[in-house]
DNA sequence: GATGAATGAGCATTCATTCAT
DNA sequence: TATGAATGAATGCTCATTCAT
């Protein structure tokens, strides 16, 4: 069908788009390599999007899409307590961290790129930011009504303080990534954010 | 003295870079605004530097030294335990948030940037994470060895954690920097490490 | 039938141009707007015409055909003296512009355009304004023969003062066309143009 | 002096872009071109200039001031009565024309390819002719007090034709320069539109 | 030391044209 | 006939860097 070619070559684009913002940055990745990584001629780039800047929105919709829409869905679906749920978000998000390694991180590393230049691909990066906080936040006063979480904490600063470990602990990856036993990283930085909460195991 | 006003003019151009570097990202800001911003014709610049690269070079060695040289240097001269120590490293490291705010941001929100580039200035950033990442492995240990630090945790991998958690930190000040309470939360932030840590206040 | 169809969309893209390269200029009016505009595919085009350059000559033959062809076969079924055949072309002219005012000013505007690119239509052009031209002076020729048209006038400078005025009449009306009473300006011209002759009405 | 130096560049950049703007069109004409032609880099045209509509706009106010501003001037100063002035009026212009040919042209043949654009290039124009058709107008008016100019004429339509005239003659020099002879039609176009108003000499 | 005019490689983007369907 | 995805040369423009003054 020429649907699903179409589809492909968009898709060849964002892919090659990914790889290459992440090696060299959103301002440091050229056109011309984008669409010579895809395969395609400089001029069909602007046949699926509108410029370099979509590309990325994108590229942030793919993300919020299949990260945490996904695993929000998951979480809801998700029986038992906080520490029940707060695991599985996590395995989630390891899980995706481990296919699509680049997607997660290119989504990461050009926020500091991009933060304060009012662009549209910053509004969808707080966006995305801002919905994730405000998920954890409210798991957090769930597992504070029954007794998993701190009562003291402040759910609302526990919640910032969680979503800076996850992206922090993405950029370590990005910086060290070879160096390091991804498994063993990411169980004990989700036991380290767990006792950081009051829970221990 | 001449030599006093060198040092002004390569002085007011690095201040120059750190807040536009913040402000649009390495790539983003262009040598004519690096200029204008401290005052001096286009030309100067390569007086001082031998190129824009350079210039995030020599930011990142002040803030090698500014913040950690002398935070470890603190820290070496602070006596007690684990907590007392780390509680030192962490206040210094606020403090110095507070005055040097785009500083510490600029070190943190280039990173990934130019993450994979193979530039001097990541080798520097590489650099200087492996020295802080040292240093607090080193301050863990001996945690462990006086039972401050819980036994079966793998310090290699809580150094990276705290490391990550700080650049998280950091990255969210960058990001949501007016609506935070910078404090609370750098208190909540050191805390919720402390635990993660098994330390329990 | 298909031939009727054939011409309809050829038609369409003719006259779609024609309002295209008035408001745009012709290197202003993209192919895409031309097709857009005409209701047919980019590729549409190319089995119509051999490129944009075609179009722009197929509306100066169109253009050379409805107005200058007809209008000469007017003038010469017109009974009476110079005057009465000139004003016989005037008002020929002048009811061309009303209902096809696009098609002459597109022919007046983009002369500018092309002039000095040695282009086919340029050809085409200076082609239809030397007909024009000579046209003119045979009819300034007979004029001064019956004793209308003022006897020292050269009549190869009087017709291109003619051919100019109402070049410079045309570009007017593109310009300021809104705020003008075209009938009144075109009579007022056209008397101008006598009394230039030396006819006094 | 430096002063004349950069004057000279940019100089330099106006008047080849003149030549080109007259021989290609504003679109037609590339910015390598008109640097090309110029002498300097393709960058240099970026310190003198915002852009190439700006030279373009430098051009028409070059025009402006160079023509109409001075050929004001000038009739300003003339005694006696209409056609005195308008004999000095049209002798400015025709000299003119024929020191800076290409200055003149250019700023009539652009004038059908940026109509309608809306540019800042269009408002000029419109405001040149505007100043002009009121300064034509005024003087139209001196001579119908003084008996000069035929009472029963409307000014404003007959400001609008000597105008429309002055276009179409310029832009048959455009197309025809060579095979025309200039002074002699000048001067018959002079006497034709002196006619146009009723004066016989 | 300091300037800023000048450079030109490189950039994102446009668009007339082609061609498989 | 008609389509529209794909092309790539060409365009206007940017910007790190150089260098004569």
């Amino acid at each position: 069908m020429l649907g699903n070619k179409q589809e492909n070559v968009k898709e060849r684009i964002i892919d090659a788009s990914i790889k290459l913002f992440l090696a060299k940055g959103f301002a440091g990745a050229t056109t011309k390599e984008l669409t010579d990584a895809a395969g395609v001629a400089k001029g069909t780039l602007y046949w699926y999007f509108s410029g370099k800047d979509q590309i990325l929105d994108e590229i942030l919709e793919k993300f919020s899409h299949e990260l945490y829409d996904q695993a929000f869905e998951k979480v809801k679906n998700t029986d038992g307590n906080f520490v029940a749920r707060f695991k599985a978000l996590y395995r989630f998000i390891t899980e995706f961290a481990r296919e699509k390694k680049e997607l997660l991180l290119v989504s990461t590393t050009v926020l500091g790129e991009i933060a304060g230049t009012g662009s549209s691909a910053e509004q969808k990066i707080r966006g995305i930011q801002m919905k994730a906080h405000d998920f954890i936040k409210a798991l957090l006063d769930v597992g504070q009504k029954e007794g998993t979480v701190r009562r003291e904490l402040d759910t609302n600063i526990q919640a910032h303080i969680i979503l800076a470990s996850l992206v922090g602990m993405h950029l370590e990856w990005c910086l060290h990534g070879d160096s390091i036993d991804a498994v063993a990283y990411a169980r004990a930085y989700r036991d380290h954010i767990l006792r950081g909460l009051g829970i221990q195991e």
